[in-house]
Order: C-alpha cells, then structure tokens, then sequence
DNA sequence: TTAGCTTATTAGTTTATTATAATATCCTGA
DNA sequence: TCAGGATATTATAATAAACTAATAAGCTAA
C-alpha cells in the first residue's frame, strides 16, 4: 500500500528536533556534538533522532576519527519540507 | 519557532488513513459516507480523522442535506505528499 | 413530532512515541 | 594497553495517538 510508505516517511519528519536537523544538515554534514549545539537536545535524544532519520534513508553518516559525521542521503526530503512551508504561505 | 509549525502539519499528514483521505478527496469532494467505503475504516475512526485534518486547515466540509461533505482546502498540500511520493523514486 | 439516516463526540483501552538517565561501544593518542 | 572523548544503546517512565463501542446530535421526510 503505497499509503503507509508515504505515511511512515512522513512520520519519520514530523518532529520539530528533526525538522531541524534536516534543516542544520541543509547547509552541510555536521558531527553529531555539533548537532547537538545546534539543536539544542540531549545527546542520547538525539542519536535516536538521528537513527530513525537514517533508518528511513533520508540521512547517512560516516566516521571521521573520533566523530561520526552526518549528512542528507537524498536531498528530495527537502522538498517535502519546502512544501509544507508553503503551505503557510 | 518554524519547526514547530512544519512538524505539526507533517504530523497530521502522518497516518495511512489520512494519506488516503487526501488522496481520495483529490479527485473531488465526498460525503462521509462514500469516504467510509473508500478508506475503509469504521465511522468513528474516520471521522477523527476528517477532524485532525480540518483543525489543521487541509480539509474543509460543507452540510449537504443529510451528508456531510468533505473537501481539500488548500490544494498546497497535494504538493507535500507528491514530494513524498518522489522520495521513493 | 418522530423515526431513521448521517455524522460527531466521548470514554476507555491499547499501543506508540518521546525523553531521560545510565551504561556500553568505538576510536584515538599517550 | 588504557584513559578519555564521542556516539550508540538500553531500560524505563511519561505522554500522546489510535481504535472501539456506545451515545449524542443534526437533518429530513413522513
């Protein structure tokens, strides 16, 4: 059912901390301990953001020493965010 | 806070019937009626659903004698769940 | 007015999500 | 090897969402 993918795609967004990683990670892949400057949320809170983002490849992350580095896999979900900002409009 | 707002809409997307509702509605307006048979759910549950959808200003709904008829508001929202679609592909 | 549709609401139960704290793991440099 | 920093995982408690069944409310036609 090609309904629940889109839900559980959708779900997977609609949460403000991962809005905002979404929108962090737009500008460029950043290190989880920045994230968590930037996002402002605890740090096991966020790795488990992080994991259901990931889960549902819309981000990816590799280690770089001792850091694990994360970025946008595909960069259509930012579309999906775009136009819900225009739904405000 | 913007993320706030975007996760909200995105939460109220978040759920197959609610996808399906849309989905269904994009071809036209239906009564609650014809909407059970379509998403297959029973009465109560969809109508919780039609609600969830309305406060957030995607779906608008008119009396029509006996039936209830529901309907997109802002068709801007068709363009959240086509993103979503294109995602997949 | 009332019987019979259609739709909405409510209360209660179940299930899912979120956040926290504690702990484990993974890597690097001394 | 081991100490320490960075990140992940786990268990648990709190909160929110979803579904069901029962009931209420709105409208129409007889």
């Amino acid at each position: 059912m090609q309904e629940d993918q889109i839900a559980d795609v959708l779900k997977a967004l609609a949460h403000p901390s991962r809005i905002k990683i979404i929108q962090v990670l737009e500008k460029g892949e950043r290190c989880v301990k920045d994230l968590e400057k930037l996002v402002m949320i605890k740090q096991s809170n966020l790795s488990q953001h992080l994991r259901i983002l990931k889960d549902k490849g819309i981000l990816e992350c590799e280690r770089d020493g001792m850091e694990m580095c994360y970025r946008i896999k595909d960069r259509k979900i930012l579309d999906v965010i775009k136009c819900t900002e225009k739904f405000f409009t």
